[in-house]
DNA sequence: CTGTTCCGTAACAATCTGTAACGTTCATGC
DNA sequence: GCATGAACGTTACAGATTGTTACGGAACAG
């Protein structure tokens, strides 16, 4: 998964398929669709697919039959998707093997949301089903350490430093694209899934509350760097552990 | 069990028996009842049963003689099921050879799940040999632990800490799925089984009351923290024991 | 029937986040 | 150097989201 990540919807509704792929395709993934199970098997026949977003309903083999088949022989991940009203199934769903699930209709940010964390859980833990301990990664940069399970950041000398959602978001955004500029609009899309408004500073103030927390010297910033004029870079070599 | 597996319910009250075939039937299962022992060995005379559901307590002969002298000629699965404060025969009842066990009041979920997990053990385990892997009854984290036998929580220092039924299935709900972000919906099916009313704040409510009971400093929680915008997540690493 | 416990709703407090405003820094031209 | 405008840093504030408490109905035990 060094490239593009490669999703595959399966829907029968193509309204529903070409709206999420336009949608997925936006925000850099690569899309293929299926209108059925059978479509489906075509592609995972010769292309690598990251991950599967099924809907639960599909006319024939329903998507739980679809999940517990592909679990017998594959660990693809898989979102499943589900109409209103369909609670046990949902839960049937997860406990067939799906990694996620969303109840339609979703908004575009949720499904954006569980994409990514999907795809980063299943890129850094072998794929893990059910209560076993998570190979819970870190990213060690400077003498701190960004820990993605836990969603915190521990300063050199061991203290949990409390960061925000919002604030941990971009950090991770961060620090998982060291030494490379990152525009405001990356920034945005990266850490809060969404683009930009005209004059939109809400990235400048969000460094300037990491920077608070993180920065030896807040006034000369040595982590988040500013690059005037395109973006921000985060400077320090960062070991994932 | 290419099919749909066939269950045999063995319960005394007929409204249990009717209210759980029920509940199976309308999940897929072919399901089939017994009142007693003699019924159920007719039955098993004739089918090919792929799970025995066994009330432990039935008029005449016992669940757990039941079950012994069933483990001493086949193997079929039992998933035995007990009253509240039959914490003994609970354990007998593993010891008997039963492959897991509820206590009752069970709910609808947790019966399903624990059906799924068995089927799911002994279809892939088919031709392994040596013993099944015993239930998992208890699920440490962070020194604590969940004793999903006995629905409770144990501190780490031993206390038993008083959970209600609706803090405890919400912990569970968590403690299954540690380090993934749980969407208020998800965490309304999973830990109640229902949808989210508009401005439904039961998870956060819920949440507080969890926090204050386990949680060093509630004010700023370190197991069940806040993705805000997008719901919970659960923290430690979760161990099944 | 009475008392207790539990849980969802409502209300209010606390926190978080984007916007706006203003100050500062920087590059540029004079 | 100095003025100027654009880009950036920072603070303040308001709306949104979450935390917490109180309360009342429901379920349950006695």
């Amino acid at each position: 998964m060094n490239d593009r990540p490669h999703l595959l919807v399966v829907d029968d509704d193509r309204e529903i398929r070409d709206l999420v792929s336009r949608l997925l395709q936006k925000h850099g993934y690569k899309v293929e669709t299926a209108r059925d199970a059978q479509a489906m098997e075509a592609i995972l026949a010769v292309s690598r697919i990251d991950l599967l977003i099924l809907d639960i309903m599909l006319p024939g083999k329903s998507g739980l039959d679809i999940c517990r088949e592909l679990r017998a022989r594959s660990s693809v991940p898989i979102l499943m998707l589900t109409a209103v009203g369909e609670e046990t199934d949902r839960i049937v769903g997860l406990e067939m093997g799906a990694d996620d699930y969303l109840a339609k209709p979703f908004n575009p940010r949720e499904l954006l949301a569980r994409i990514r964390a999907i795809l980063r859980r299943v890129s850094t833990a072998a794929s893990a089903l059910g209560p076993r301990p998570a190979a819970t990664k870190k990213l060690r940069f400077a003498g701190w350490q960004l820990d993605l399970g836990r969603r915190r950041l521990e300063a050199p000398d061991g203290v949990i430093v409390d960061l925000t959602t919002g604030e941990y978001e971009l950090l991770m955004a961060f620090a998982e694209r060291p030494q490379r500029v990152l525009s405001r609009n990356q920034l945005l899309d990266l850490a809060r899934g969404r683009d930009a408004t005209p004059f939109d500073r809400s990235i400048d103030v969000q460094v300037s509350r990491i920077r608070r927390k993180i920065e030896a010297d807040p006034r000369s910033p040595s982590m988040i760097i500013t690059v005037r004029g395109d973006g921000y870079m985060f400077t320090p070599d960062v070991e994932p552990v």
